[in-house]
DNA sequence: CGATATTAGTTCGATATCGAATTAGATAAC
DNA sequence: GTTATCTAATTCGATATCGAACTAATATCG
């Protein structure tokens, strides 16, 4: 063991592992992305898929702009986003009572039944993945995800 | 410690599990995306960089076909991004000498140039992370997520 | 209160990505 | 060896994403 020096010793010789690390993370994700799509039906990506979810997660009633930057992507993209979600009646965009320029999000019940559905397509790819790898592992690996991504989040001034 | 099943018993009330580390991924995908292409001249993306690096990784002389199943895009992304390259002489084509319908892609001395500098550019940033999250975590994870993009290679029959 | 600055959402133009169709060349089959 | 099939690359049309500019409403500040 070598001697611990201060806590981390930033070390121009470490680039190259944090490139591998994040190629890794862009593949995986690429992967994980064709794999959920190719269970959604076509004209609904990812990004409508998350934003159902993500009213079911932290309630509905939602503000564009607050989507936008849960999911740090630009108001217009949520805008074109939301009214596919509001073209298929999977949501519904409501007055904001409190804010005359602004809107509310809301799911309908084709919006939850739509997600529920979804996800159990894909229950099938999971469980052929799960028969090849531990999900324990996935477990294993998220806190560091998770306090890799606050950092990143916080140094993105 | 529990008694261990079976290798792996796939249990749907493990798909949330799923979605979590999947999300995680997703998000630090994307805040590293950010980070690179917040250091790249503009008009140059992940997509250009990533190419240049592959051809110096795996030498240069590869063609287009080669390139797109690499990264697992359509062939016609690209030809988009190698025109972007090739526009601003990081690259060349040549024909392929083996195969008439076929190019090969090099490198220019300015792509190598250019490389290089986009490398040294992203540094601070990396070293800055370095400073809050030490980078054996990275290298703790890598061969985890090498071993589930291999599985969800494989899989995407 | 009234002027200025900020914010929510949209429209618009540019570019990235994809799938379908096309063309030219290579491979296979008979 | 000729025909049929397959493959490499491109063009084209559709859609996703972004940034800049705009409009309307809210917030700030003197």
């Amino acid at each position: 063991m070598e001697p611990k020096g201060p806590p981390n010793s930033p070390n121009p010789q470490d680039l190259p592992r944090y490139f591998r690390f994040f190629n890794e993370v862009g593949i995986v994700n690429q992967l994980a992305t064709a794999m959920f799509e190719a269970r959604l039906p076509k004209g609904i990506l990812i990004s409508h898929f998350s934003v159902l979810s993500h009213l079911i997660r932290v309630q509905d009633g939602r503000t564009p702009v607050e989507l936008a930057r849960a999911f740090q992507v630009a108001k217009t993209t949520m805008t074109h986003t939301l009214a596919g979600l509001e073209k298929r009646e999977l949501i519904e965009m409501r007055p904001n009572p409190d804010d005359a320029r602004s809107k509310r999000v809301w799911l309908t019940d084709q919006g939850r039944t739509f997600r529920q559905d979804a996800i159990m397509s894909m229950a099938p790819d999971f469980m052929s993945l799960a028969a090849q790898y531990d999900v324990e592992r996935l477990d294993a690996m998220l806190p560091h995800l998770e306090a890799l991504r606050k950092i990143m989040d916080a140094a993105r001034d």
